[in-house]
DNA sequence: CCTTGACCTTCCAGAGACTGGAACCCCTAT
DNA sequence: ATAGGGGTTCCAGTCTCTGGAAGGTCAAGG
């Protein structure tokens, strides 16, 4: 297969698939003229790049779930525990994106919205 | 005041002032020692970008808010659109995140975590 | 055989919003 | 004189791509 084959594939753009050969996630061999071949396994690992991407692991955690992934000795315990590490991280940002949110919309509904100067928002980001 | 000064009332590293200058946020006056020198006014705008920036705000927003906040013949309607949009932002990202906890959560759940190697975390983001 | 167009290749730069570090200057106190 | 704690500039790195330029390759049509 070549980039374009893959890319469709696995949902992921040529460009990104470049990079993530760069960094190592995958090493697709090569063909006489210079482009790159990849085998069934590296579509796998694209894919599961993918979803994990989506799931909005990092890179680093994708490496090593994809380590795991590959490892048919690995413990599920590994796994977990980079999961639930990110659930927790997902966790905090919602945290921290729902407190913002409580204080924006509280300053939104305050403000009259026409065409005096008059502003709440701008009074709350003066005063903190 | 020096920029250590406006630092510590500002709550912003003196890395972050230089850098809102570089960006042309503040623009502080030199003193013949080379020094920045910064003003009252330079203070409140710095706070202002601190909070703004706390509550998820882009620097382009900032800038914009903290031009409406200097313009005593604003609309608080203009005020109020950006905030609207960028609460409109923060409330995508909220879901964003929730869809992926509530996937990833289950996941977990599913997940013996001992030292076998059968996964459903693995297996959930190989099928998608 | 030549051209066209769709592929593919590499490399460089930019996005956002800082942050770290190096190398150096300035000011005050001892 | 020196030590320290300021300050200055500039360059590079973070993270994960993404856009673009310049150019090689391949299959189909005239």
């Amino acid at each position: 297969m070549n980039i374009g084959d893959v890319a469709d594939r696995s949902g992921l753009p040529p460009k990104t698939i470049r990079y993530y050969e760069d960094i190592g996630l995958v090493t697709p061999k090569r063909a006489a003229n210079g482009y790159r071949s990849f085998r069934d396994s590296d579509l796998h690992k694209l894919t599961f790049l993918g979803h994990a991407r989506s799931l909005g692991f990092s890179i680093e955690d994708c490496r090593a779930l994809l380590a795991l992934y590959e490892d048919e000795t690995r413990a599920s315990s590994d796994v977990k525990r980079i999961a639930k590490d990110h659930l927790a991280r997902i966790d905090k940002k919602i945290a921290d994106l729902a407190a913002m949110r409580d204080t924006l919309s509280h300053l939104v509904r305050e403000c009259a919205g026409d065409d005096r100067p008059d502003c709440p928002i701008l009074q709350g980001l003066e005063d903190g």
